[in-house]
DNA sequence: AACACTAACGCAAACGCATACGTAAATATT
DNA sequence: AATATTTACGTATGCGTTTGCGTTAGTGTT
């Protein structure tokens, strides 16, 4: 394995025409670039990304860097998928993807974070609900390109990609009225995190729009299996016949504790998820849901941060991946209206 | 944010002094290197990367590579909560994680993949069953330091980090022994992986050592709850008492096709897993399996990464991290030990 | 007081590439 | 045929560090 250097002296030109040659630059003939070419993968040529770097100032590195209280969110399938999303995108097209779990003291100070402040990566890709917006503008007036995945405020000066929540949950939501429920109540998470706040807000719409009351939310300060399940004990007093929950974890969790009470589901009690995470088909009563491409959310970002890099003039951009609505059999018609159909 | 030559000039020094200090060599008056470090942090220094990397050959990065068969695998929380240990560790260690999924083309010629043939890291994690030996024959043959970890074969020149496979499976089949249970059959994955294998042997290790025969195996080409579901429907004609499944996934799936088939679980029928993934404990049946600290396993690995580019010579390892049977309520004493108790 | 020795620091080369600029030859223009 | 333009390539500088070596000043030895 030889370098720059070495080559052009076993082909007798300097190494200005070796790095032409291999960058594709104009500026040379046809037949001695092939020759180049063909000798350089013959050789097995052997560049310094160190070295180029130094040279260009770029390092065909991204980071993918999430943020989250410390420990469970962190290794969720949820972002995982995305990541692998970003991953596959940047690969192809010739970037490398590092990965960074972001700790109190960078989200403090972005210009002590090492990525950043060593100039390792060419720019950010960031995940999580709780980044706080300070550290977003900071990096920013840094002058480091940054999109933001799965999360948006209206403050960020940063371009974002999020699915489209909103409109999913409406979409549940909607499904869950045709189906004549009309005591529902929705299990939801934090307050403060985009996702939760659309869907939450999607299921409002949807009420709202058919002239209905807007539906109990029941808030928690997390959206695990467990606090489902939590959630639920404190749902049934009110014995509603639909629950909507914000994930399927949680919706899961619901539906544990459901089923512990007693109730059937969907012909007692309908309940519904979000995200179609794989387990959603597998659970005992395969969940209705909303689908979202996390794969292709975390694709769309790396493009987006592609374009983003290539124009760092270009207006700031906020794409919205559509969601869709899968109905499996943990949601029935009312139980009202199936005695009335006897 | 200033570079080192803007610091040594502002601070009237030479930028070999500046390096020395902030490198913490020796050859500096202990007050010189105080001030420099203060006033380096003052203005937040800002070095290259780049530079640094050119200058000492040294990256400060590692690539967590993994390679499966398109699609499925490689989202898997169990090889994600590796990566995370691997993250957190080298974190720590002060160096940064890249994130690679092999392709056929790397694999077949590792001296084509980027990352080491422009030197983008200083080693490589290896994780995937079915990585070909060739492959890390040739990444070894080409200097490049590499730790596998959730794999091993003996002919294999690196070290490698494992979990206890085969001790957690004697223990699980033990366990299941114990409660009487004689027509037991196991549900195995693909023959050609490591873990496998080791987790069908320490399964058969446990009959063999009370004396009895070695439980029926039934292979398949994947480890999914899918074909957890298909071995099971072919399991059941055997009319076991016990299922040792090989992993959770292939455990949850033949619980749900047991239950289909009218099988109370444990009373009929006792089901195991392995890996203790979160899903184990929340399933309708929580599932009695062995618990595999992913996690752990990944510092593990980041470790002995470490160690092995701080002396390259020292002889290779192989470490074993234990595993523990977790007992939940998927298991129980056999159906003929219930009926002679009565 | 002359010397050897050490500690503290600066100088400058090197790392391996990209690229602005220069030069010579080839081609086009008149 | 003389000049202008373009094409094809080499020269040399710069990117921002690290580090071997040299130099100076300081300390200790005789």
């Amino acid at each position: 394995m030889s370098t720059v250097k070495q080559l052009a002296q076993t082909l007798g030109v300097s190494n200005a025409t070796i790095s032409r040659a291999l960058n594709g630059k104009p500026g040379l003939a046809a037949d001695l670039r092939s020759r180049i070419l063909e000798e350089a993968s013959r050789l097995n040529i052997r560049r310094s990304s160190a070295a180029r770097s130094l040279s260009t100032s770029k390092t065909d590195h991204v980071c993918f860097a999430v943020y989250h209280l410390p420990g469970p969110l962190a290794s969720d399938p949820f972002y995982m998928e995305i990541l692998m999303g970003v991953e596959q995108e940047l690969r192809q097209a010739g970037m490398h993807t590092m990965l960074e779990v972001l700790g109190e003291d960078e989200i403090k100070d972005p210009a002590r974070w090492r990525i950043v402040r060593e100039q390792r990566a060419d720019g950010i890709i960031l995940n999580g609900p709780f980044v706080p917006n300070s550290f977003i503008v900071k990096l920013h007036t840094l002058g480091v390109p940054v999109v933001l995945v799965d999360n948006f405020s209206s403050h960020t000066p940063v371009d974002a990609v999020v699915c489209d929540d909103r409109g999913g949950a409406r979409a549940v939501a909607e499904h869950i009225l045709k189906l004549e429920h009309r005591r529902v109540v929705v299990l939801a998470g934090p307050i403060d995190w985009y996702s939760n706040q659309e869907r939450c807000a999607g299921f409002v719409d949807a009420f709202l729009e058919r002239g209905l009351e807007a539906p109990k939310i029941l808030h928690s300060d997390a959206t695990t299996f467990e606090t489902g399940q939590e959630l639920m004990r404190s749902a049934l007093k009110a014995k509603p016949t639909a629950v909507l929950a914000v994930n399927d974890a949680m919706a899961m969790g619901a539906s544990d504790t459901a089923r512990v009470a007693g109730l059937r589901i969907p012909e007692d009690l309908s309940i519904t998820g979000f995200d179609d995470i794989e387990m959603a088909a597998r659970w005992i009563t395969p969940l209705t849901t909303v689908r979202v491409q996390k794969r292709y959310l975390g694709r769309a970002a790396a493009r987006q941060f592609l374009a983003r890099i290539s124009d760092a003039d270009a207006p700031q951009q906020r794409i919205n991946i559509s969601t869709s609505l899968i109905e499996r059999s943990s949601s029935g018609i009312a139980p009202q209206e199936q005695k009335r159909k006897k």
